[in-house]
DNA sequence: CTTATAAAAGATATTTTAGTCTTTTATATA
DNA sequence: TATATAAAAGACTAAAATATCTTTTATAAG
């Protein structure tokens, strides 16, 4: 459903909600390291998203990607709709352009709760939020330590 | 999370149980016209899927696709076992190989369940099962006369 | 037996996604 | 001002997914 680079994108932007500041900035190489994604992969997408201000980045020595305090008003879905290209949720499961709680497909009855509640959590909930929450349920965002 | 070679060997299936027997076959032809997928592409995946029992098909005048009583008592994940290479659900949403209840991603608590009533539907639902749901339900599976 | 039909098989092409490498630009600090 | 650092930019390669085309094989029906 998501693509590889929305993955990375969502969780590079979590990891620096968490650990970064306007006075600690982190490499892109340190951020490939720590989530375990490609670093030059990972460096397109965060220059991406700088663009956009989801994040901010500033170069030369000490530099390096951060979010600042307004970066974290955004939400989840600003992420995806600079990486995505497209709706994300339109081109749904089975495949049915043309349908919804009208016209079902086998699964709808399924999916589209799920749908809706993931919708709206990447729609209505900031970055912050989702920050906090990962930091009170303990959520995983890292690879490190786990194998 | 589906390829499309899925979601159209999916359709495809439960548009012969729903429609063919021994004595009314359909061309690979019929079929692509009828969900609106690529021929030769749909072609491909029903060999596949004559291969391995999870349909029927008949070579020569008169010939083609069909679902025998034998047939429809596979489950979903028999086509996907077919279609799709290696496990479908565990490269999960968030693109974390080693996460699950224990280590939670930030949208675990709302894929799992999903995940879960899905995996359920596929492996312990036959697709007779499934293909008298879609009538009762009136559930789609074609495109045509929708816009 | 011949012919038309349709699946089976498999080669090839296109598109999208993923990932890598190199060069340029900005900047902090020594 | 010179140097090292790190982002920005963009060219390039690789792999996977998607789609198309051609040839072969089986078979029902005339
Ligand atoms: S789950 Fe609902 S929205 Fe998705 S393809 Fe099926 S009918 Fe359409
Ligand atoms: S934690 Fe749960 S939702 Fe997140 S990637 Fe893993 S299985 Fe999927």
């Amino acid at each position: 459903m998501l693509s590889n680079a929305s993955k990375y994108a969502i969780r590079s932007v979590l990891f620096l909600a968490e650990n970064s500041s306007k006075n600690k900035k982190y490499g892109a190489k340190i951020i490939a390291e720590e989530l375990e994604i490609p670093l030059h992969f990972i460096a397109k997408l965060l220059q991406q998203l700088a663009r956009v201000n989801v994040i901010s980045s500033s170069k030369g020595p000490h530099g390096g990607f951060y979010t600042a305090k307004k970066n974290l008003q955004n939400n989840v879905c600003a992420i995806l709709d600079e990486i995505e290209s497209g709706n994300v949720f339109e081109p749904c499961f089975m495949g049915l352009p043309q349908c919804g709680d009208e016209n079902p497909c086998p699964v709808h009855h399924i999916v589209a709760p799920f749908k809706d509640a993931l919708l709206e959590k990447f729609k209505h909930q900031s970055i912050s939020e989702f920050s906090r929450e990962i930091k009170e349920d303990g959520s995983l965002l890292s690879l490190k330590g786990i194998d």
